[in-house]
Order: structure tokens, then C-alpha cells, then sequence
DNA sequence: AACCTTTTAAACATAG
DNA sequence: TCTATGTTTAAAAGGT
């Protein structure tokens, strides 16, 4: 019955939302309930759930301390720190919540080691709270060694199970590096694993260097501890993240590969745990491991919140909350069919810990149509959240209570008795009333998506990308897919979807029946219903975030007003290419912002990133095996995550043009 | 600025 | 009494 269940030891409780996590603070709702159930499976709360409870006290007060640390940075007049060239808010790029979690700092880190930790952090806090303002800097660098240090602790944990073809001292001396310029160990040691055929292996510098010594002092000299070293280094431990999932996944298909093949199978092994590439890999009624909570599919899963401003100013406490801050469920405003868009990318949200870009409503409504008997008990519904999305395998008394919460409130849901109980259907007149018989999106969004020509060549050239790319990092099927086809979709669809009958026309597909909308209604009783509009009717701001919180630099302004607003219609694949114009490098998150035939601004401020902009990115991903799929957006693009031989350095808040 | 939608939280009711 | 289920209210956040 209990689909959740053991699967969450500790979850951070909904007052979490306000930075502070408590053991108290369970509810006595219905939710409530069923959070402090998780919570006492096992009985008690074990010493180590303690610290890790207390852990995420810590952590939380010092991502808020670092986030106004950098705001205050940010703020003229406060330069007493050395810069990068583009001032970066380190305290983001070091201590996103998807950096180092609880979850793994609890995996890295021994219990001692998480006291001494958690010690630490409380006596920076309390520092914080005595001189919130005088000592903000040297909390600050504290704060940055600090999680140094632990980056340090991973690269070793990583080495200890031989995932990084690193040797640990030198791992270690290359993040003292950083940490500690005054040290020259290397220079004893004759050789440096950042120091290579007389080039610095830095990600992105290349400088050159005769000798070791000259290297060192490169080293530095140029990456000392600052906001572009941290970052980097960030970045580098994320490439070490992604390349353990993608091994685990590989692992785990030859385990599948040789089972099938009559080969010894062999026990499952432990590496391959946060991952699952079979559709219906987890049987329902089991807890499921969350996918990503230990080693995140998606490190950057709140990468959207790190990029936006929603994360800079407006959601201090939204870092706690275990699901991420995204309250707008941004694609399904105006063209993503949610059943094609759950057909195209059915194994991302399988595995990858990415909120679905649906209304609970929309979910819930698909949930139901796609039962056999297009009805569902809400146990049923339950599961089939749990089942198709991994995201929905955590924090189950919160969106079990937005279900709940949704099937009452909406008209559209009704409950009808059966014998065995009540099961809840979809009015689909209902649901098809709260849609606007037109698109209320913005002209140039309708202009872009109803005069997809442009984008329809790249659909062509981006599949042909794809077809002969040699890299199988991005078209492995194992891999977490780039929900792109799904995106390309988009284009077609929005036409249809224009005229509030594109689920429907998609309902003919694979994932959802058709229906007729008579055959759902069922008026057991009324329910007052604030008129909605829902998935398919407004533009969206996904990436205004990015571009209005993180100011560009002056020249990249003026060249960006000086594109011209050429139309996508009739170039050809590779003069498409060309339009992309900029790339935006927020800490290790790279998002690639592409020529849209009404401009730039059109698809900073006001839209969705068309669906050429994961095009895009998957062609320059094949083409340049740069890039590594870290984050489904909630348009159905993807957020991309250079490597480390991203030929485009990795200079926080950089922005820069790309001409292929 | 007012209003709307969605999400989240929570209180409360009720049936088994 | 406890739990699951269902209803309702409220607040917050983001959008129109």
C-alpha cells in the first residue's frame, strides 16, 4: 500500500521551508502523517539521521549566509576579495544544495568527520550571526576552504573506489593548489596531473609553461582560490559525478547484457544502485531508491534555481525544500503535450530526479487516462507518480498531499463509488473548459512556434547530428536522455495545441487513449473551480533567470543588441548553427541561448527556449562531445554541463559567442 | 496593483 | 485509535 515508505530515512520537513529543520516539525495532517510514518519506520531516528538532520540545519543556514555573502559581493563597494574578471557568487557555485548534499557528504564523509563538519559549520554560523557584517569575508573564504576540503574528501572517496584516474596525493595537492597557494609540494614531486606536455591541464587554460616550476607558479598565480577556481573545480567534481553515473549505467547494461546472454550472471552490484534504465524497473509497492538523492542524475537537479533569479532573490528558503523550487510548471503553459512529452522522455523522469514540467492537475489527468478503465483509486495514482517519475520517489507526504489536494480542488476529477471504494475519473469537459480557446502567448512566441520552419530543419539536421555523432555519451540509450525528441515535438504540436486539442491528438498516441469528451463526465457533485489555464497557453520565462539575474557584461550587450533578427526560414542545418549566438556559462550549468527568428529577447524574457534550443545543444554536444546533459529543464530543453576539455573555459557568469 | 494559478502546508472530517 | 482518504482554507510565489 505504502509506496514511499522506507525510502526516505530523513526528509526535510516542509517547515524546512523556511531554512530551519526540525524533528518536531512534523505535521498532524494527513501529510504530516505520512512524512513522520517515513520518519518511523525504523523506529528511532538513528544517531547518524540526527546528525544528518542537523547537518542540513547547518547547511541551510550557511547556503542562505553565502547567498546574501553573495549579494553583499555582488554590491558596490565590496571588493576586499579578489575577483574573477566577471564577479561570480562562489558561494553558489560551492555550495549548491546538489554540490554536496547531506545525502552525500553522509556517504563521504565518516560520522566523525560529519560532526567535526557539522561543528564547523554551526561555529561559522554562530560567527555569522555576530558579525553578520564585519567578518562576512573571512566566513566567506572560511566557508570555501571548508568546502574545499570536502571536495577534497570526495575526490579521495571517489579514488578509494577507483573513479578517478587520479592519484590521491595528487588530487589533493591540485585542490590544495586552490585552496593553499603558498604550498609548492609539486615542485618536489617532478610531476603534476595538471601539468602536462608543457601545457597547464587547468579545465580551460592551456597556458604553457617550459618547466614544473614555471607551472607552479601558473598555478598560482592564475588559479589561486577565487570565484573561477572554485567554480571550476565545481564543475571538474560534477564531470566525476556524471562519469560515475554513466559508468554505473554502463555497468549495469552489461549486467543485463550477460544476463541475457546465459553469461554468469552476477550479483547486482552496488555501484548500479542509483540508476535503472527498464522502464518499469521498480515494481510498484517498493520503496524505490531515490534516484538521484545519494549521487544525483542530475547534480545540478535545482539547476534552474541556481540559474534564475528565483534562487537569487526570491527563494532564500527554497534551497532546503527537497523538491526543488520550481512552482511553475513552466512547458506545460503553452506547448508541451504532456503525453508526448511522458512518451519521448519516459525513461528521463524514470530516473533522472527531475521535476516533471506538468500541473499536478495535468499529471493526475493523464495518470487516470491512461489507465486501462480510465480510472484510478488515489492509492493507484499514487503510484503511478512514484512509478513514472523518480522525482515523485521522494517527498512523498508533499506531492501525496498536492494530489489529494488537486483531485478535490479541480472539477475536472471526479470521484465516483464503486463497489470496492471510490476510484477518481477525468471530466474532460471539465478539463477542457479551463483552456482559452486561443493562445494567450506572447505574438512572438506564437510567431516562433507556429512558423517553425526554421526549427524544423533543425529537427532534420539535429537527428542527422545525432546519427553521426561517434559520441555515445549523448545518444547512449542508457545514458539519461536529452529529452529531445519530445522537444521537437513541441514544434508540430503547437499548433494543435493552439486550438486546445493537442492532448487529445496526442492522446492517439502511445501513451494516452483517446477519449471522447462526453465520456467522462461524470457530475456526482459540483466542486467550485477557479477557471485554469493550464500547459499550453503562455509563455513562460525559464530562462529570464538567467539573463536578468546575472547581468551581462557591457560588450556582451551591445553585441547582443547588435544581432540581427534574421529569420530562421531556409537556411540550411549548418548556417542554423550559426545562430547560436551566445552561451552563457553559469558556474558548470550552460545553457546554449539560440538566434530565435523574433530575437534573443524573445527567448530570455518572455518565452520558453524554443525547442531548437535543446536542438542546439544536442548538435553541439555530438559535435563538440563537450557537453554532458545534467539538467531537464521544465521546457523540455536541457540544461548542458560542459567537460572539461570544453573548449569555451569555464569563466563563471562568462558569456560568449559561439560561431560554428 | 489587482487578480489568477499553482504549489505547499495544514486543519479538519470521515470511513474502515 | 489509527490510517487513508477527502475537503477546505490559507499563504506564498510567480504570472497576467
Amino acid at each position: 500500500m505504502m509506496v514511499e515508505s522506507a525510502s526516505e530515512t530523513i526528509r526535510t520537513t516542509p517547515s524546512n521551508q523556511n531554512g530551519v529543520s526540525s524533528l518536531s516539525s512534523q505535521s498532524d495532517g494527513g501529510g504530516g502523517r505520512e512524512g513522520g510514518s517515513n520518519g518511523d519506520v525504523n523506529g528511532e531516528i538513528s544517531p547518524v539521521d540526527l546528525l544528518h538532520l542537523q547537518q542540513q540545519q547547518a547547511l541551510q543556514a550557511a547556503r542562505q549566509f553565502l547567498l546574501q555573502q553573495a549579494s553583499g559581493l555582488n554590491s558596490p563597494g565590496s571588493n576586499e576579495v579578489k575577483q574573477s574578471p566577471v564577479q561570480v557568487p562562489v558561494s553558489m557555485a560551492m555550495m549548491s544544495p546538489q554540490m554536496i548534499t547531506p545525502q552525500q557528504m553522509q556517504q563521504i564523509l565518516s560520522p566523525p568527520q560529519l560532526q567535526a563538519l557539522l561543528q564547523q559549520q554551526q561555529a561559522l554560523m554562530l560567527q555569522q550571526v555576530k558579525h553578520t557584517l564585519c567578518s562576512k569575508q573571512l566566513a566567506f573564504q572560511q566557508q570555501l576552504i571548508q568546502m574545499q576540503q570536502l571536495q577534497q574528501q570526495h575526490i579521495l572517496n571517489l579514488q578509494r573506489q577507483g573513479l578517478v584516474p587520479m592519484q590521491p596525493t595528487a588530487a589533493m595537492q591540485s585542490l590544495q593548489q586552490g585552496t593553499c597557494t603558498h604550498r609548492n609540494h609539486e615542485e618536489h614531486t617532478g610531476s603534476h596531473p595538471l601539468y602536462g606536455h608543457g601545457e597547464c591541464k587547468w579545465p580551460g587554460c592551456e597556458a604553457l609553461c617550459e618547466d614544473m616550476g614555471q607551472f607552479i607558479k601558473h598555478l598560482n598565480n592564475e588559479h589561486a582560490l577565487d570565484d573561477r577556481s572554485t567554480a571550476q573545480c565545481r564543475v571538474q567534481m560534477q564531470v566525476v559525478q556524471q562519469l560515475e553515473i554513466q559508468l554505473a549505467k554502463e555497468s549495469e547494461r552489461l549486467q543485463a547484457m550477460m544476463t541475457h546472454l546465459h553469461m554468469r550472471p552476477s550479483e547486482p552490484k552496488p555501484f548500479n544502485q542509483p540508476v535503472s534504465t527498464s522502464c518499469d524497473a521498480y515494481p510498484e509497492g517498493l520503496p524505490h531508491p531515490p534516484t538521484s538523492a545519494a549521487t544525483p542524475i542530475t547534480p545540478l537537479r535545482q539547476g534552474p534555481s541556481v540559474i534564475s533569479s528565483s534562487s537569487l532573490h526570491a527563494h532564500s528558503h527554497s534551497h532546503t525544500h527537497p523538491v526543488g523550487p520550481i512552482r511553475r510548471r513552466n512547458s506545460d503553459k503553452y506547448c508541451t503535450p504532456i503525453a508526448s512529452e511522458l512518451a519521448q522522455n519516459c525513461e528521463f523522469y524514470k530516473n533522472a530526479d527531475v521535476r516533471p514540467p506538468f500541473t499536478y492537475a495535468s499529471l493526475i489527468r493523464h495518470a487516470i487516462l491512461e489507465s486501462p478503465d480510465r480510472q484510478l483509486t488515489l492509492n493507484e495514482i499514487y503510484n503511478w507518480f512514484t512509478r513514472k517519475f523518480a522525482y515523485f520517489r521522494r517527498n512523498t507526504a508533499t506531492w501525496k498531499n498536492a494530489v489529494r489536494h488537486n483531485l478535490s480542488l479541480h472539477k475536472c476529477f471526479v470521484r465516483v463509488e464503486n463497489v470496492k471504494g471510490a476510484v477518481w475519473t477525468v471530466d474532460e469537459v471539465e478539463y477542457q473548459k479551463r483552456r482559452p480557446p486561443k493562445m494567450t502567448g506572447s505574438p512572438t512566441l506564437v510567431k516562433n512556434m507556429i512558423s517553425g520552419l526554421g526549427f524544423g530543419s533543425l529537427n532534420a539536421s539535429y537527428q542527422a547530428a545525432l546519427a553521426e555523432s561517434s559520441l555515445s555519451l549523448l545518444n547512449s540509450p542508457s545514458l539519461v536522455t536529452p529529452p529531445s525528441a519530445a522537444s521537437l515535438n513541441m514544434l508540430h504540436v503547437g499548433h494543435d495545441d493552439v486550438s486546445s486539442t493537442v492532448e487529445q491528438v496526442n492522446s492517439n498516441g502511445s501513451c494516452s487513449p483517446t477519449l471522447s469528451p462526453q465520456q467522462y463526465s461524470h457530475p456526482v457533485h459540483v466542486k467550485e473551480e477557479p477557471t485554469e489555464v493550464e500547459e499550453d497557453s503562455r509563455p513562460v520565462s525559464l530562462l529570464a533567470g538567467v539573463t536578468h539575474s546575472l547581468p551581462l557584461p557591457s560588450d556582451e550587450r551591445d553585441l547582443e543588441e547588435d544581432l540581427p533578427t534574421e529569420e530562421l526560414e531556409g537556411v540550411t542545418p549548418l548556417e542554423a548553427y550559426t545562430r547560436v549566438r551566445t552561451i552563457y556559462t553559469c558556474w558548470e550549468n550552460i545553457t546554449l541561448h539560440i538566434k530565435t527568428p523574433s530575437g534573443m529577447d524573445t527567448l530570455s524574457s518572455s518565452s520558453a527556449p524554443p525547442p531548437g534550443i535543446t536542438l542546439l545543444s544536442g548538435i553541439f554536444g555530438c559535435l563538440a562531445c563537450h557537453f554532458i546533459p545534467v539538467e531537464k529543464m521544465h521546457t523540455g530543453s536541457c540544461v548542458y554541463r560542459s567537460l572539461g576539455e570544453d573548449p569555451f573555459p569555464l569563466f563563471p557568469l562568462c558569456t560568449r559567442h559561439l560561431l560554428f
